[in-house]
DNA sequence: CTGTGGTATTTTAGGCTTGAAACATGCCGG
DNA sequence: CCGGCATGTTTCAAGCCTAAAATACCACAG
């Protein structure tokens, strides 16, 4: 591809290779998403003196009371494998979680919450809550649903786009 | 604004704490980023072997010709000043970037590409910006705009109820 | 001068993250 | 049974990132 022969001004101003709405779409996007994420974790650190990915991944887990791989962990939470082992090593230590050996896989672990680990993650997940609604209530209910759709064509374009498989 | 009335009509399903649809738009916009983020890291990595932290770091000294302090590009970058002493270190190291003393402040120390990095970032850059283009292609240009938007309008809402400094 | 308070940068300790390689099992055709 | 390929997890080296403390310097009042 990037054959482009982007040679020929089209029209008047504008290259055919002139990617600047695009550019500033995805940087917009990007501050929203790096502000959010670094109150969040402001908070979370300063209130309950837990991380960000530590917080997600007991998100995860309360979500399914029966428990997940850590290859599930991977792909819900999007990111390495090898990420994963570090941050349930981290959990257990501090008795957020524990492991459990599947039944007769032996490659497979799975894992969940401890009831500190979810009562700890109930009191969390409130707050996180009331702070997420805060910095989103600036739109409307109208607003929010029209910049979820949009996000939702985001997704499967970007998808569409990336990883054919 | 925020004044929401959501009193009325919660008497059955829905609860006065209820923040499920912010927090689904929450989730959905940072799976965007996620994606985005992702894919242009790989593809940085495998085309041009350079990590996207020291992209953004050359994009900014980019669009400064005249060479940017680290606390510049600390808060340009919305990260911490220690976080860019040490990608300043590398770029400098790899030839892309140099350091300048300040004329009178001997505290101070500016950064800018040398001619090298202008030349390399030039070819990342016309990359980045097609493959942006492209994950985005699936909104014509009144939904890229309405996206923008309602992310400006999100991202003054954040800042508003985050650092009232 | 000289202390005092502020600003710019670096250092430090710890944790997060990745991609690739290594391990450990499971599964299946022959 | 057994070799080979697939899958789940861990290890590894390197780099990114943060918050907080330390360092270095400036400016300015006295």
């Amino acid at each position: 591809m990037s054959g482009a022969d982007d040679i020929e001004l089209d029209a008047e101003t504008r290259l055919a290779s002139d990617h600047r709405g695009e550019l500033r779409l995805w940087l917009r996007l990007l501050t929203c998403a790096t502000l959010i994420e670094g109150e969040v974790r402001g908070r979370l650190r300063e209130r309950f003196d837990v991380t960000l990915p530590r917080f997600d991944l007991m998100a995860q887990l309360e979500k399914s009371p029966d428990g997940l791989t850590l290859g599930d962990l991977s792909r819900r939470m999007m990111v390495s494998n090898g990420n994963i082992t570090g941050l349930v090593e981290r959990l257990v230590d501090s008795g957020h979680i524990v492991r459990m050996p599947h039944a007769t896989d032996r490659r497979v672990s799975y894992v969940r919450l401890t009831e500190a680990g979810r009562t700890e993650f109930a009191k969390m997940a409130a707050q996180h809550g009331d702070w997420i609604a805060q910095m989103f209530s600036g739109l409307n209910a109208e607003e929010q649903r029209t910049l979820l759709r949009l996000l939702g064509q985001l997704k499967q374009s970007v998808r569409a786009r990336s990883e054919p498989a």
